[in-house]
RNA sequence: GGGCGGUUAGCUCAGUUGGUUAGAGCGCCACGUUGACAUCGUGGAGGUCACAAGUUCGAGUCUUGUACCGCCCA
């Protein structure tokens, strides 16, 4: 062990090779790992504390959200291990099905101009492994860069074998309980990825658009259906005027006209919709306008008047028609579909509005969302027009193999030609898009896998949920925030969760992927002939039965099988025939033969080959990404085995998070752990903010204003990358920060614009030069050097660890030279100086006698006087009073997730008062050979606490520094009290591992902290008057202070950090003090402080203060005694408050005195 | 359209249950490199707390409304 002299310890803290090192130490030695005790032994830790990364998507590298997230989770973690408890952070990532296989996808368009197909299933599969493989290092590196101390050796993936099993066994699970289930569902088409998205993948985007009115033809005997019809894909025989359009002899109309935006899916319609009750529908939208109408501001009123004008327009013009279209549709009357010559029905349906358009609306159930609602209410066919790519199928007739946008087009041009075009308006549209593709969404109608969310044997019937019995997995979700048993943190965020779980809405599981876990369940196809209906009836039942208990036990789906009957009935069985009996039979051998009843891989193994054998397919969709990530809490920690991790740590402490994620993650973990496990997957949620740019808007690659923490911690370090996030991390709000291009050849700071945030290349506003930025695409481009994108608030924390760094330096190189001495353990380096006798840091018996603990306020009066008190000075029981203080705020603030708080504290006091007083105080104290062993042992023990404190928010400095102390000082502490004295004792050799520190209020003083504020006043009235009289800080001040005895006797021992800290010499203290006849004065509250200013003096600088002050004063003075004059106020007012108005009056009132008498002085 | 937030100094944000003269960091101004730290020190300037009404002896804080911004859901 050495000593340590300034040379040793370098000016800044250096971070990078530091990080490097102790990263891989730490690692190196197992403080991340953590292990459950054995079963049946005692726990002798504090009991378990565990926390699952929400696993980043293997799909790119981390952003600054996603440091925040980890170094929030890292906090908690490294609080709770040095707290004591049994420590784990289970890492991870998500394979992340849609959007790693979109990424992947798209390279291998740009880069090789392959589609998936070229490559086929498998070889697409093989390459997103390896793009997984080359992310999830990158993103595990960034992870260990930012000091995450996560159990690396436990690090699992959506995907790996174990995950996957967790899947399979809960899909077997929940389908055999009847939750999951096939359907037809109208789902968001992506045409160019193929595959369906969720909502939650879907944004809405403006589109400009076109609203174009057709007509359609009302069928009746005198207009022959084959005029409206294509004959061929070459329509430029049509002839518009050889048919009739004179008004039929009952007076009704010809045609129907309805509107749409999208022309092209009429070939789908399956009816035209009119109002059941068209008067009554445009009443209630008067009646709404109106009542709109009176509570508009009035620029409102008059685009809500037009409203109601219209409608009363309406009334005369349109409702007629209306209404005997509504008349036709209840007698069953067609129109005719033009371009199809297919007859459909006039159908009456709320959904149309009288008051919007035409008033009639066409009816596309299987490509639109409202349509396909109104379809399933009037029972009409739905019509698919669309092929997986986007192109037109043979529903579409002539229009068959054509892509949307020309269909479109060409749907538009024949029904021009036929006459059959009405107004063709502009107007802006909302158009689903899909957040993968960016491509527009289409409404598709496509059979997907369903996991059923409301409560059992209830079931929604046209938008009415029947009555209810068993809460289904959403209520049980529901259930579990509202009692409490998950706390959601900040609690507002309880009701989002809340509102989204009660729609109780089925959840569409089917991904139409081949990155993901293939849905497990296996098909086959078998021939069936159609006899008559009770000979299917029949074998339809005996087949239900057998393929009821088969489903059961192993979750194997047969044939689904669809019958049309004339009627359109469609009933869905599984036909049996031999070589299904044969398939079931071998099954139900193997069942009897001892088949687990739960899955495991040789289940699996077994399965592929018996279902190679009788030609069953499994089904080619894949389970959304999100049914895996569901079950990470458990998945993670071995289930379904019935792991002693499970046992030990499941459920899991605290799962931290965006809210962004809140449905589709907290909801279904909270699902899946009470389905898997009846048990909740984390006690409590904590929700944190979200980081945005300059402009509000989320931090995201695609728009380019993305940071990469790495960045950031090479250019301030991962403590202050820490520090920053943790020191935004305020409970309300999302925060703003702005982000700029640090130019690579200046390394100039160039604010990042909405401008130049999507260029490709950037010249440097200060030195001129290019660079280049994530948009570089050209060669030229890409030869730039790319600027990284930073944020200068990361600034502040960099300079807090600078701040505490020279702090520590400071206080290793002078705790040095008499460290060394007499440690028994330590060892010693033989040139070491010091070698003075007494004053050993380590020596507990020096120590064990020194101090004893202040008793705590309660007892005071009894007089326990120790001696030895006397050796802890104002300022040492001041900074151990504000250290409990701290030590104690911080730890409640980490506790309950107030990291802004927490961080905040440790700044104001590491900085404020740790450096900019008990440092600078104790600088005096070194010096003086009595008391440095006591400022020495105090300055230890304040570091040592510190750094413990800071430890979880900046693990690296911390540690650094605990390893230097401990090279100087390794035995340290204070007695913990008078009751236990205790001598100091040898420090923990690592920081990560050592105790968190404990409160102890005794030392908490409100007294010593008052009187310790009097110096801090005083000290600052001298500077004050010095910097406004312009005397540099080298020139020597002489001061005097009037006071009372007990205050004089407070600042009389301190009178030589006045000298070092002011470079000011008291001259007395005291009431009588002898004031100097040419000076600058400040009142404060109970003294006035006198700086001697013979031969100095500003006499312009003073008045001009004092005249400040003046009007300060009466401005204060003026509104107080308004206050107090104010009858109501004294008399309802608490007293204390009334009093303390009075004395704060009083007070002003004497300085207002004190100020007046100096300018009376000046201006003598 | 519904829900949830936000609006405090030029910028980014604090401000606990209503109670003395509303805080911090950055930026700005002045002065300062004597041995922890110029990534620093000392001092200073800068705010009608978005707007309006109400409750109260007293409102940045509570209530209602308005405007604007953001997010979530339909």
């Amino acid at each position: 062990m050495a000593g340590l002299s300034a040379d040793e310890i370098p000016i800044r803290f250096e971070f990078g090779p530091t990080q490097a090192r102790l990263y891989a130490e730490w690692e190196r030695r197992g403080l991340f790992h953590a292990e459950p005790p054995k079963r049946g032994e005692p726990d002798k830790t504090k009991g378990p504390y565990s926390i699952v990364i929400p696993p980043p998507n293997v799909t790119g590298a981390l952003h600054l959200g996603h440091a925040l997230n980890n170094t929030l989770q890292d906090i908690q973690i490294r609080m709770h291990r040095m707290q004591g408890y049994n420590t784990l952070w289970m890492p991870g990532t998500d394979h992340a099905g849609i959007a790693t296989q979109a990424v992947v996808e798209k390279r291998l368009r740009e880069e090789e101009g392959k589609t998936r197909h070229d490559l086929g299933r498998e070889g697409l599969v093989e390459r997103i492994w390896q793009w997984k493989e080359v992310y999830e290092k990158r993103i595990l590196d960034q992870l260990k860069q930012m000091g995450c101390s996560c159990d690396w050796a436990r690090t699992r993936f959506t995907f790996d074998e174990g995950c996957s099993r967790a899947v399979r066994q809960t899909f077997f699970d929940l389908f055999s309980k009847g939750l999951i289930y096939r359907g037809k569902r109208l789902v968001n088409w992506d045409t160019f990825l193929q595959t369906a998205v969720s909502d939650d993948e879907v944004f809405q985007e403006t589109v400009k658009g076109k609203f174009w009115h057709f007509k359609y033809p009302v069928v009746s005997a005198e207009v022959p259906s084959s005029k409206f019809q294509v004959s061929s894909s070459d329509s430029s025989n049509l002839e518009p005027e050889t048919w009739n359009l004179k008004p039929t002899a009952t007076h009704e109309p010809e045609f129907v006209e309805i509107a749409t935006t999208r022309p092209e899916t009429m070939l789908g319609d399956t009816a035209v919709a009119v109002h059941p009750d068209p008067a009554g529908a445009l009443d209630k939208a008067e009646a709404e306008l109106r009542e709109r109408l009176d509570k508009a501001p009035a620029k409102e009123k008059e685009g809500i008047q037009a409203q109601i004008d219209n409608i009363a327009q309406r009334r005369t013009e349109m409702l007629p028609l209306l209404m005997k279209l509504r008349d036709m549709a209840r007698a069953g009357r067609k129109v005719m579909l033009p371009l199809l010559n297919r007859e459909i029905p006039l159908i009456c349906d709320e959904w149309a509005r009288p008051e919007l358009g035409t008033g009639a609306v066409k009816i596309t159930p299987a490509h639109d969302p409202n349509d396909y609602d109104v379809g399933l209410r009037q029972k009409l066919p739905m019509i698919n027009i669309l092929n997986p790519d986007g192109t037109l199928n043979e529903n579409a007739g002539p229009y068959k193999g054509l892509t949307i946008p020309k269909a479109r087009e060409r749907v538009v041009a024949d029904l021009d030609k036929l006459g059959l075009v009405g107004d063709v308006e502009d107007r802006e549209i909302e158009l689903p898009h899909s957040d993968r593709s960016k491509t527009p969404i289409e409404p598709y109608l496509a059979d997907q896998w369903f996991v059923k969310m409301g409560d059992r044997q209830s079931s929604v019937v046209s938008g009415q949920l029947e009555e209810t019995s068993q809460p289904g997995l959403a209520q049980m979700a529901m259930d579990a925030v509202t009692s409490g048993r998950v706390k959601i943190v900040p609690e507002r965020y309880a009701k989002s969760y809340l509102d989204w779980l009660s729609e109780k809405r089925d959840w569409p599981v089917s991904r139409q992927l081949w990155w993901g876990h293939q849905i497990p369940i296996w098909t086959t196809q078998v021939a069936v002939s159609i006899g008559s209906r009770e000979e299917l009836e029949a074998k339809r039942n005996a087949a239900e039965q057998v393929l009821r208990e088969y489903l059961r036990i192993y979750g194997v789906l047969s044939t689904e099988y669809s019958i049309d009957y004339p009627d359109g009935a469609t009933l869905r069985c599984g036909p049996l025939s031999d070589r299904v009996f044969d398939a079931l039979k071998t099954l139900e051998q193997f069942r009897s033969g001892g088949m687990p009843s739960n899955p495991d891989p040789s289940y699996d193994a077994a399965l592929q080959t018996r279902g190679k054998l009788h030609d069953f397919k499994q089904d080619p969709d894949v389970l959304d990404t999100w049914f895996s990530s569901a079950l990470w809490p458990h998945s993670t920690m071995g289930w379904p085995e019935e792991t002693r991790e499970l046992e030990y740590w499941y459920p899991t402490s605290v799962l931290i998070t965006s809210r962004d994620i809140i449905t589709l993650w907290v909801a279904r973990m909270v699902i899946m752990g009470q389905n898997n496990l009846a048990e909740i997957p984390f006690h409590e949620v904590y929700i944190h903010p979200k980081i945005l740019d300059g402009y509000g808007e989320t931090m995201n690659k695609t728009i380019g204003n993305g940071v990469d923490p790495v960045d950031i911690i090479d250019k301030f370090g991962a403590d202050a990358l820490r520090f920053g996030l943790a020191d935004l991390t305020t409970e309300t709000q999302d925060v703003r920060m702005p982000v700029q291009f640090e130019c690579p050849h200046c390394l100039a700071l160039i604010e990042q614009t909405r401008k130049n945030r999507k260029l490709p290349r950037i010249a440097c506003s200060k030195c001129g030069k290019d660079f280049g930025t994530q948009w570089a695409s050209t060669d030229a481009e890409k030869a730039l050097p790319r600027a990284a994108v930073v944020s200068e608030r990361f600034e502040v924390a960099r300079n807090f660890t600078n701040k505490l760094w020279n702090a520590a330096r400071f206080a290793l190189i002078n705790l040095r030279d008499d460290a060394a001495e007499g440690s028994g353990t330590g060892g010693q380096e033989p040139g070491a100086r010091g070698q003075g006798p007494g004053g050993s840091l380590t020596t507990g018996s020096v120590l064990s006698t020194q101090y004893s603990v202040p008793k705590p306020a309660s007892s005071q009066a009894t007089t326990h006087h120790s001696p030895l008190t006397t050796h802890l000075t104002v300022e040492d029981r001041w900074l151990l009073s504000r250290l409990a203080t701290v030590t104690d705020g911080v730890t409640k603030s980490l506790q309950s997730y107030r990291y802004a708080d927490a961080a905040k504290e440790l700044y104001d006091f590491a900085w404020d008062e740790f450096c900019s007083f008990y440092v600078e105080i104790a600088k005096a104290r070194l010096a003086d050979e009595k008391a440095r062993p006591t400022a020495q042992r105090v300055l230890a023990h304040a570091l040592d606490v510190l750094l413990r404190l800071l430890h979880p928010i900046m693990p690296f400095i911390t540690e650094e520094v605990w390893q230097l102390l401990n090279r100087v000082a390794p035995e340290r502490g204070l007695p913990q009290g008078a009751d236990a004295p205790r001598s100091p004792s040898r420090a923990p050799e690592w920081l990560i591992t050592a105790p968190w520190p404990v409160a102890d209020m005794r030392w908490q003083d409100r007294e010593i902290e008052s009187r310790f504020a009097v110096f801090q006043q005083a000290l600052g009235a001298i500077r004050e008057i010095r910097s406004r009289q312009n005397i540099p800080g080298k020139n020597p001040l002489n001061f005097a202070i009037k006071c009372d005895a007990a205050t004089a006797a407070l600042l009389q021992p301190m009178a030589t950090y006045f000298q070092s800290m002011a470079n000011a010499t008291a001259t007395g203290f005291g009431p009588q003090v002898a004031i100097p006849p040419t000076n600058a004065k400040t009142a404060l509250a109970g003294m006035e402080v006198y700086v001697d200013l013979a031969g100095l003096i500003d006499e312009a600088a003073e008045v001009a203060k004092y005249e400040q002050l003046e009007q300060k004063y009466l401005g204060l003075i003026k509104a107080k005694e308004g206050k107090l004059a104010n009858e109501s106020f004294v008399s309802r007012a608490p007293a204390n408050v009334v009093q303390s108005e009075r004395d704060s009056l009083a007070q002003l009132q004497e300085q207002l005195a004190s100020v007046r008498a100096a300018l009376a002085a000046l201006r003598k």
